[in-house]
DNA sequence: GTAGAACATGACGCTAGTGTCACGGTCAAG
DNA sequence: CTTGACCGTGACACTAGCGTCATGTTCTAC
């Protein structure tokens, strides 16, 4: 059994956030006589899971409900539908992500090519240094 | 020019945003003799495009550097280190989302056949019907 | 059994955003 | 020149998903 800091730093999180989780509803704790949680491995996979569906613009609201029903194993036709819809959500999340991609890279290009307008030969080297790293 | 109703409106987003915006430097705005704000046709885009990148996981302060630049039309070899660090950083948020997408559409298939398992007929019927929707 | 790291809980702060209220000024139509 | 919709500033409150601090307890290793 881990401790919060030893799955929170395999998840690469903080110990606040994985409280965060079980205080949502997302994440559940085995206690010792003292207190402490105490996690199986599965719970850093989790943790991370759960990440992801944050940043791709879930709220924990709509993620433990999504869970609830992983956990349980049982999914309704209504479950079934939510995966769908925030299956879309996330479809148009990488869209736009993708799109913002394509935009940055192009001020990247328009930013390298005014650098290489005024000032051609240091700042192209600065320039064709940093695009190594 | 566009009043501030109208750039809110045609960008998907409150009157309050836009003032937010403008009050966390991401975005100039004209003034009438009255005071109230003008805007050019291309502020909508530029709403559009900052929605999308705090959506992206970017901070205000980050994107107020970006476009300062992009206004500016001049562009360090920092700035440009820093876009590619965004880039990065999308395209990451990205590689997540298409990761996420692929784990919520095998979930789908999975309850998909925990229901075909339960409850044959029906289930299969109730899903069938959604999934045409 | 004691030092010290890690943990528990609770509270407050932050950012991005929304809503709302106040109170007053501006703009465009008539 | 009035009407009414819209806009201005400012303020306050609330949300999610955390960071951070305060204060106290538990665990681990020596």
């Amino acid at each position: 059994m881990l401790s919060i800091g030893a799955v929170a730093a395999a998840a690469g999180v903080t110990p606040r956030v994985v409280r965060y989780y079980e205080q949502s509803g997302l994440l559940a704790s085995e206690r010792t006589a003292g207190g402490q949680r105490r996690y199986p491995e599965s719970a850093i996979e989790r943790v991370e899971f759960i990440q992801h569906l944050i940043r791709a613009g879930l709220t924990t609201e709509v993620i433990r409900d999504q869970l609830s029903c992983v956990n349980s194993r049982v999914a309704t036709p209504d479950t079934i539908e939510k995966l769908r819809a925030q299956r879309e959500h996330i479809a148009r999340r990488a869209a736009e992500l993708n799109s913002m991609e394509q935009r940055i890279a192009d001020l990247i290009d328009a930013a390298h090519d005014s650098i290489s307008a005024e000032d051609a030969a240091s700042a192209h080297s600065h320039i064709a240094t940093r695009a190594r790293g």
